[in-house]
DNA sequence: GCCAACGTTGGC
DNA sequence: GCCAACGTTGGC
């Protein structure tokens, strides 16, 4: 089972909307960045991931989970742009912000704090075992 | 609001 | 296929 992170802009998409979205989940629509994109092709149904407000906040907040596989992307003119659907799992207990996360040492290889710019990333079972400590998440 | 970092585009 | 120019993201 992979781990992932999600990042999104509480203006465009929040994590109040996420939830609101129910069981079914929805589209993880917007992606236009090839590695994104391509974190999402590699996902598999029930694998977990973080969700991150970005800009406002800048804490990861919730749990998601991978609903539906990659497909194309609703909002897309162009084919080549797929996503996933996610679903909220469960609020983090505590929200573990950016500035924790850079001054854990743990945490320091992390894409969230390594390379800022990609919206879909990658987690390692450590990193995911770590952040879900900080944020008193068990589960 | 600024700007650094990064990805993408397009001319050559 | 290189690389300069440009646009976007996101932390500060």
């Amino acid at each position: 089972m992979a781990y992932w992170l999600f990042k999104s802009e509480p203006d465009s998409w929040s994590w109040e909307q996420q939830k609101a979205a129910g069981k079914d989940g929805t589209e993880w629509t917007g992606v236009r960045n090839y590695q994104a994109r391509n974190n999402m092709r590699a996902m598999k149904i029930g694998e977990r991931g973080f969700f991150y407000h970005s800009n406002e906040g800048k804490e990861i907040v919730g749990i998601v989970e991978v609903a539906k596989l990659a497909h194309v992307d609703s909002t897309a003119d162009n084919p080549t742009w797929e996503c996933v659907d996610l679903r909220a799992v469960a609020d983090m207990p505590k929200s573990v912000t950016l500035a924790e996360a850079k001054a854990n040492e743990k945490l320091a290889k992390m894409a969230l704090t390594s390379n800022s710019r990609l919206s879909v990333q990658p987690v390692t079972d450590d990193e995911w075992a770590e952040v879900c400590r900080m944020g008193g998440f068990k589960g």
